[in-house]
RNA sequence: CGGAGUGUAGCUCAGCCUGGUCAGAGCGCUUGCUUUGGGAGCAAGAAGUCGCAGGUUCGAAUCCUGUCACUCCGACCA
């Protein structure tokens, strides 16, 4: 039997339709008249501001700070790093005058500015130039700065949440007296947003080091975290660089050794972005529309009144009133429960069916039945929209923890068997080239993940193979075996593994 | 930047080839009644400079020229 899905198409059927349709139905973000870049709706952003709030919390307690940075860059600042210029440049918004004035009834750009400013595309030159003035000393050291901003990337083809031209993220900035401490650092707050994706949005992800071909312009090292989406593509979920000594010499960031020397600092970058969102869109939902884990639902428990008859309305709307203040009175993973009431005048099966769209983890219908029996009709996002449980109030209450974190944990557990049943060890280039073609050419199913093989090669091979396969080298995963076996590509004995995959 | 396509109501689109009862449909919206416990029904209503500018014509959403915008595929993309 084929039940009729909220959203159509199914994933099977076109995952990138799929994913706009989702958005759509939760009415998370819509396109807006700038090309490229979105307007994020209150449903959408509550979710950002869960992130956030949860995210900064966890930034400040490893010692950062917050400040703000300027959104205009003086041209010659970005061309300080060469790597940087060259990564960038492309993709880069540039402001040239101010003023506008009215010629011929139309409002036209007025006086040049003397050196034109560029819209942040990340913050590295702008805040290593203030980075030079404030440290001095070794004695200044380390500075952990963190902000939070919107930057431009001019983007080709832009898609919601995972690709715009503006987008919203927090750039986190340090410098250290030594490279051994700076890429403590760096790992460090790998393992933060490692951790913040497993235990508020449910995301394993792979802990890598990109190659230089994928590495962030001017970095020495670059980190990733690398997530496996419904569609078997993955997603780079956070990332995170030692920069060495690059941005330093390049924006005189230099200190007074104990010993007295001057030196420059080590410094360090890492970010997370809104593609949070479409992360845990792709992850996550399924063909009934977005689902949330619990603790990233801006609300966790929606109550729906079900009033036929005017003269029902006062007990229905006491029986919510009385829950909604139980529920409120409980927490959930330390914070206190986010509950609301739909109270619009909608017909039962529309409201419903919007909340499921929406992807809230539980929903309680209270009609006079329930009011009658002294239950509750409950259902949960991740079974079947149409199975309810009937609980007594007292039962609901005092299970809602236990059951949230039930839910939240089981959304963990998918999200990790899906991945480790879609990470494959290969080791020949057969096995490799079977598990990136589709089986059906004309309409191709999903297929791929990640493989995990056995690597000596170099930019020109995995430039090749790029070429040949669409696949690249999404990280050399931090968690390795020692080097074993032959790579498959070049013949000689392997480096280490590294995992390939089709990227977003 | 290359290839293809599309601009008509808030949204999705039909109409264009063959110029003239062509200003249309569905969804959404408003109002009323009936319904509300499984994504309601009926009736009435509001809503469009047919992307924009020229041209051809008695007459243009429709044909011609120009222009702007957007979408998709490629290229590009920490």
């Amino acid at each position: 039997m084929t039940e009729r899905t909220a959203i159509s198409p199914t994933r099977q059927e076109d995952f990138p339709e799929w994913y706009q349709q989702v958005i759509a139905a939760a009415d998370l973000a819509e396109n807006s008249e700038v090309r490229g870049c979105m307007i994020i709706k209150p449903w959408g952003y509550a979710i950002w501001e869960r992130m956030q709030r949860e995210l900064d919390r966890r930034i400040k307690a490893a010692g950062h700070q917050n400040a703000y940075f300027p959104l205009f860059i003086p041209l010659s600042f970005l061309e300080k790093e060469a790597e940087h210029v060259e990564g960038f440049a492309k993709e880069c918004a540039v402001v040239t005058h101010h003023r506008l004035e009215a010629k011929e009834g139309r409002l036209v750009p007025g006086a040049p500015l003397a050196e034109p400013l560029v819209v942040r595309p990340t913050s590295e030159t702008i805040i290593g130039a203030a980075f030079a003035r404030w440290i001095q000393s070794y004695r200044d050291l380390p500075l952990r700065i963190n902000q939070w901003a919107n930057v431009v990337r001019w983007e080709l083809r832009p898609r919601l949440f995972l690709r715009t031209s503006e987008f919203l993220w927090q750039e986190g900035h340090t410098a250290h007296q030594s490279a051994e401490e700076a890429e403590a650092e760096a790992l460090r707050m790998l393992r933060l947003y490692e951790g913040f994706l497993r235990e508020m949005l449910a995301l394993p992800a792979m802990a890598g080091e990109k190659t230089p071909r994928e590495r962030f312009p001017g970095a020495v090292r670059t980190l990733t975290l690398e997530v496996l989406v419904q569609d078997r593509k993955a997603i780079q979920a956070g990332t995170s660089h030692f920069l060495g000594q690059n941005f330093a010499r390049a924006n005189g960031i230099t200190f007074l050794s104990p010993e007295g020397h001057q030196e420059h600092a080590w410094t360090t970058s890492w970010g997370v972005s809104t593609r949070l969102v479409g992360t845990l869109i792709m992850a996550h939902s399924d063909d009934n529309g977005l689902a949330l884990p619990p603790r990233v639902a801006p609300t966790q428990i929606i109550l729906l009144p079900l009033i036929r008859k005017e003269e029902e309305r006062a007990a229905v709307e006491a029986a919510c009133g009385r829950l909604l203040a139980e529920l409120s009175e409980k927490s959930y993973a330390g914070e206190p429960l986010r509950v609301e009431i739909d109270a619009r005048p909608l017909a039962g099966g529309a409201k419903n069916w919007e909340w499921v769209k929406k992807g809230v983890p539980l929903r309680v219908e209270i009609g006079p039945r329930e009011v009658a029996a002294g239950t509750l009709s409950v259902s949960r996002r991740d079974w079947s929209p149409r199975e309810r449980l009937a609980l007594s109030e007292q039962q609901f209450v005092a299970n809602v923890e236990q059951t949230l974190a039930e839910m939240q944990q089981g959304f963990w557990e998918r999200a990790l068997a899906f991945q480790k049943s879609h990470t494959r060890r290969i080791g020949s280039r057969e096995e490799f080239l079977e598990f990136f073609t589709p089986k059906d050419s004309e309409n191709p199913e999903i297929h791929g993940g990640f493989a995990e093989v056995p690597w000596a090669g170099d930019t020109a091979l995995e430039d090749k193979i790029h070429e040949e396969q669409k696949v690249t080298i999404r990280c050399i995963p931090l968690e390795q075996e020692p080097a074993s076996g032959t790579c498959p590509f070049s013949g000689r004995p392997a480096k280490h593994r590294v995992l390939f995959g089709k990227a977003y």
